[in-house]
DNA sequence: TGAAATGTTGGGGCG
DNA sequence: ACGCCCCAACATTTC
C-alpha cells in the first residue's frame, strides 16, 4: 500500500489533471488535500475579494462533492502549507506529494519551501506548456505577444487524446484523518461553481454548428450581446483544463463550416494565449505586480483624487458606457473584456489616476481575478507593460458605446437612469435638450451624474503627462 | 485590442 | 465649356 498527497490549489477538477494523475500514478491511495492558507487568503490581493472567496468555497464543496461519488473525498485544513502538509505526510505515511505548478511569485516560494523539506513533485497544468519552454533563439522570453503567439504555436500541439480522462475511482483516505469544515459560501453571483458547471460552459460555448466560439471574432467585442465564453472564472480555479480549452478550440478551428468560424475559433485560441502571455511574464518578471514593465514610464505624475476613483469604482462617472461596466463589475463580479479595457482607459488616462489603483479595485471585485492576467491587462491599457498599447492610444468613451452597444443596451440593463433616454443621446445624455431630459426622467445633475471629466480636456492632459514622464527618463539615462 | 488631425481626391454647384 | 470652390469621403499621419 503506497499512498500520495494530491495537494490541490489552482486545479479544482478531476478530469484533465496531471496533478491527480501523477499521484495516481505514484500510489494506489491518494489523499486529496486543500489548504486553507493564510498567507493566500489573507493577502493584499485576496483578502477583500468576498466574491472570489465564495466562488473557490463553492468550488471546494462541488469537488467534495465529485469526490465522495467517487469512493473519496477531501481533506481541508487550515495553515500555514508547510507544517500542514509535513503533519499530513506523518499522519499517512505517504511518499509522495503532487501539485499543479504555479508560477506567481508567492507561489513559487512556497513550494520552494515545501519541496525542501519533503518530497514535493510539481506537475504541468496550469498553463498548457511551461514558460521555460517558449523562448527566443536568444534563449530570452518573449516580451512581445505576436511573436510569442507564433512561437507557442510552432510546438507540438495538444490533440484530444493528450486530455487525461477524470478516474472513475478512488481510493478513499483513511477514515480518522481530520477535515475543517469548508467555510460557508454566502455571496451569490451568476457564476455556479464547479467543475460541471465549467464543462456545460464550454459545451454552450464551442458545441455545435451554431455555437458562440464561430461568432466570437467579432461577438466578443459586443458588450449588449453573450458572445464570451464567460469561462474565466472556472479557468481561474482550474474548473477547467486549459489544455481542454486549447484542444477545444484548435478543433472547433478544424472544423468550423466557414473561413469567418474559423477566424473566431482562432480569436478564442488567441485569448487563451494571452492568458499564457502574461503567466508567463510574471514568472519571468515577478517585478511587474509593483513596478511598470516600461523603466521609461516609472514615473508618471498620477493624480490624486479620491473623489475621482470613488465615482469610477461606484459608476457615477457621468460616461454611461463607464458607469455601466463598473456597475456590473461591482453587481456580479465579472466584466466583459471590452468592458475592462475601457474602464481601464477611463480610469488611467482621463482620471490620470495610477494604474495600481484599478488593478487593486478589480482584485478585490473580479471573481477571475488573477494576478498575472489582471496586472498584464492594467499594464497593457495604462501603455507602460510588455507589448502594450502605445500610450497614446486612448479610448474615447463615447465612440466605443456606439460602436459596441449600438443601442444602448448593455448601459440601460446596469444605468436604469437611462432607460427611457433616446438612443441618440444614450452615450451622451448631458447633450440632451433640457426637454428631452424631462422627458426622459432623466435631468442631468439630478438623475445621472454629469461628466466628472470633459474626454477633450483630459486626453491633452494625459498626452502631457506621459511626455513629460519619458522625456524626463530620457534625461536621466 | 484608438482617435484626432491633417492630407488627398473627386463630384457637383456655380459664375 | 471651364475654372473655382466646397465638402464629403477616404487615406495617411500624428499623438
Amino acid at each position: 500500500m503506497t499512498t500520495a498527497i494530491w495537494w490541490l490549489r489552482r486545479d479544482l477538477r478531476l478530469s484533465d489533471n496531471p496533478a491527480l494523475h501523477g499521484a495516481l500514478s505514484h500510489a494506489d491511495t491518494v489523499v486529496p488535500v486543500f489548504v486553507l492558507d493564510p498567507g493566500v487568503l489573507d493577502s493584499r490581493y485576496h483578502r477583500h475579494a468576498a466574491r472570489r472567496r465564495a466562488f473557490l468555497f463553492g468550488g471546494l464543496q462541488a469537488l467534495e462533492a465529485a469526490l465522495r461519488q467517487r469512493g473519496s473525498r477531501l481533506i481541508v485544513c487550515a495553515g500555514q502549507p508547510l507544517a500542514v502538509l509535513a503533519s499530513l505526510v506523518q499522519e499517512t505515511g505517504a511518499t509522495a506529494i503532487y501539485a499543479q505548478e504555479d508560477f506567481s511569485p508567492y507561489a513559487r516560494q512556497r513550494d520552494a519551501a515545501v519541496a525542501a523539506a519533503l518530497p514535493l513533485h510539481l506537475t504541468a497544468g496550469i498553463t498548457v506548456r511551461h514558460p521555460d519552454d517558449v523562448r527566443k533563439a536568444s534563449g530570452g522570453p518573449y516580451t512581445v505577444f505576436t511573436p510569442f503567439s507564433r512561437a507557442w504555436r510552432a510546438l507540438p500541439l495538444p490533440g484530444a487524446s493528450d486530455l487525461i480522462p477524470a478516474p472513475e475511482h478512488l481510493h478513499a483516505p483513511p477514515g480518522d484523518l481530520a477535515s475543517a469544515a469548508i467555510p460557508a459560501a454566502t455571496v451569490s453571483f451568476p457564476f455556479p461553481p464547479g467543475e460541471a458547471e465549467a464543462q456545460r460552459r464550454l459545451a454552450r460555448f464551442a458545441d455545435g454548428v451554431e455555437a458562440p466560439i464561430f461568432d466570437y471574432a467579432a461577438g466578443r467585442n459586443r458588450l449588449d450581446v453573450d458572445g464570451t465564453s464567460a469561462l474565466s472564472p472556472y479557468l481561474r480555479f482550474g474548473m477547467l483544463s486549459p489544455r481542454q480549452a486549447v484542444v477545444t478550440a484548435l478543433s472547433r478551428m478544424a472544423s468550423a463550416p466557414s473561413k469567418a468560424a474559423r477566424a473566431g475559433a482562432e480569436t478564442w485560441l488567441t485569448e487563451l494565449l494571452w492568458r499564457e502571455f502574461y503567466i508567463f511574464i510574471l514568472y519571468h518578471f515577478p517585478h511587474v505586480l509593483g513596478l511598470e514593465f516600461n523603466p521609461a514610464l516609472r514615473h508618471i505624475a498620477w493624480r490624486d483624487d479620491p473623489d475621482g476613483l470613488s465615482a469610477w469604482q461606484e459608476g457615477r462617472t457621468g460616461y454611461p458606457v463607464v458607469d455601466a461596466a463598473m456597475r456590473q463589475l461591482a453587481q456580479t463580479g465579472w466584466l466583459h473584456n471590452r468592458g475592462r479595457m475601457i474602464v481601464a482607459s477611463f480610469l488611467v488616462k482621463d482620471l490620470l489616476l495610477d494604474w495600481r489603483q484599478g488593478e487593486q479595485w478589480f482584485m478585490e471585485q473580479l471573481v477571475d481575478g488573477d494576478p498575472a492576467a489582471n496586472n498584464g491587462g492594467w499594464q497593457w491599457t495604462a501603455g507602460v507593460g510588455t507589448d502594450a498599447a502605445p500610450y497614446f492610444r486612448i479610448f474615447n468613451p463615447i465612440l466605443q458605446g456606439q460602436k459596441y452597444d449600438p443601442e444602448g443596451k448593455f448601459v440601460r440593463r446596469y444605468v436604469p437612469e437611462l432607460a427611457h433616454v433616446p438612443d441618440k443621446y444614450v452615450h451622451t445624455p448631458w447633450e440632451m435638450p433640457l426637454a428631452v431630459q424631462h422627458a426622459a426622467g432623466c435631468v442631468i445633475g439630478r438623475d445621472y451624474a454629469a461628466p466628472i471629466v470633459e474626454h477633450a480636456l483630459a486626453r491633452e492632459r494625459t498626452l502631457a503627462a506621459y511626455r513629460q514622464a519619458q522625456e524626463r527618463a530620457a534625461q536621466n539615462s
